[in-house]
DNA sequence: AGCACAATAGTGGCCTAGCCAGTCTGTTGC
DNA sequence: GCAACAGACTGGCTAGGCCACTATTGTGCT
């Protein structure tokens, strides 16, 4: 009882009771649960981190069983609002990002001859986010930038490391447009893309295209006039530099799509 | 037993049932199952609209309870991959985008002062997507924007229908696109906000800026080049338009979150 | 024959009760 | 002082059962 007492002050959850009185017209009472919670976690009356009370404590508040609670929490999990941890407790997070970036997962695995469509969704918000980020770089975001682009360097031969590098050079890029929506967008999409690709190879039991004869010399070609615009300055050139990748991208994903070499 | 046959063809669901063999090793059953019958939808095994058996009869062919069952639909359904009605059954859909959406919502609430920056994706997103969509947009699509203009006219003074005209004529630009990521995500970014300026008004009992006096000119005034630029594919003239559409909104909305008219 | 209508199975939502494998804490024994 | 342990507490899962709702099917009436 301690523990959990400890990080529960009653206020915070007393709120929540009055479900009792609305009768569920149409609404679950585990999504209504969920909401509810959510509601606190928007209002920040449950602070990032904190502990939320035990299944048995919430059923036994809110008037429910424990499995209903269960449900609830399951669902803020999956928004990315909760995690529990086994033997443990449930905790907030504010980690939205993580639905979204299923979300997108979900769409090009549903409908997956929409690879391009996607891709071109990438490119133009590479395009335009670039341009913002060009304004408000500060020093570090172009260090940051510097540095991803050395280890993408580093990392050709290495699958793993490669894609992770590629994301965080690209995501360097976007991040210093300060838009933390652009950003969250951006990365779903982007490792979308690139699981997608990755996917295809395990599943094709092929090599990445990065390790034919002069890939790495071809896609850090394709790569490093972006950061060059980007340290420039450059607007225009950036935005060339991001079309020519986004090319070369297109290239490698119709050539995965239709492998004749 | 004759309705759940007749919609279940026992070879799809014989597959599952592996599970058993696979334990649990960091992984949670439920969302396991979830992610199985996902993958079944994803490979169109199950097409949208099929009937997922009973929750009774997935707990007995999986060797689970039912509660778990029950867990595992209803990650699916804010996956936006199923609709259980009560008494009826659990259904395959085909909706990522009601998950995504509720990402953008969340994402907004929970961070409520960059409303900012969420315009200005909205603002990249339309601009990037008008360009692509002034190439792509056949006969059907000019007219159907113009008809939603037409709407939008009508429909000035009621706040719901112009809620809605306004998302339909942004939507039908976009859709023109042709490029269903991009719709989806325009699409809830753009719902996102202005279900935000309604709740600000609603709280605070205002009324909508084109409510006011010289409201309902000055926002057709801002829809009206948009649509003229698009008939007349004029992409310059479009970038414009639309850039100025997006400096009004922003402007509402600061007027929104600093009151002082 | 055709149609409104009640009986009936089947469904998802929810509840009670309880077991298990984790985890954390406070204490005990060295 | 500290390591090992014991117990309380946690979420995950199971079992079985009730309810409100829905769809079908069979019935009786017109």
């Amino acid at each position: 009882m301690a523990r959990s007492k400890a990080a529960m002050p009653e206020t915070v959850w007393a709120s929540l009771d009055e479900r009792a009185a609305k009768p569920p017209e149409g609404h679950l009472v585990a999504e209504d649960i969920a909401t509810q919670i959510q509601e606190l976690i928007i209002r920040e009356d449950l602070k990032e981190g904190s502990r939320i009370p035990s299944e048995r404590e919430l059923a036994q508040l809110l008037k429910t069983s424990r499995p209903t609670v269960s449900q609830a929490i399951r669902i803020l999990v999956v928004r990315g609002l909760a995690e529990s941890r086994r033997g443990s407790g449930c905790y907030v997070i504010r980690r939205p990002e993580i639905s979204l970036a299923a979300s997108v997962d979900l769409m090009l695995n549903l409908n997956v001859e929409s690879v391009k469509h996607l891709a071109e969704l990438r490119f133009m918000l590479e395009s335009a986010g670039i341009n913002i980020a060009i304004a408000r770089a500060g020093p570090n975001d172009i260090s940051a930038a510097g540095r991803a682009l050395r280890k993408m360097r580093q990392s050709v031969g290495n699958t793993a490391a490669w894609m992770t590098a590629d994301t965080q050079f690209h995501a360097a890029l976007v991040r210093s447009s300060k838009n933390p929506y652009l950003v969250s967008i951006y990365e779903s999409v982007h490792t979308a893309l690139i699981d997608y690709e990755h996917r295809g190879w395990v599943e094709r039991g092929e090599i990445p295209a990065w390790l034919e004869p002069d890939g790495p010399d071809s896609l850090m070609a394709v790569h490093e006039p972006i950061l060059d615009a980007f340290e420039r300055r450059d607007i225009a050139g950036a935005q060339i530099a991001v079309e020519r990748h986004h090319e070369a991208m297109t290239q490698h994903l119709a050539d995965a799509a239709d492998p004749d070499d």
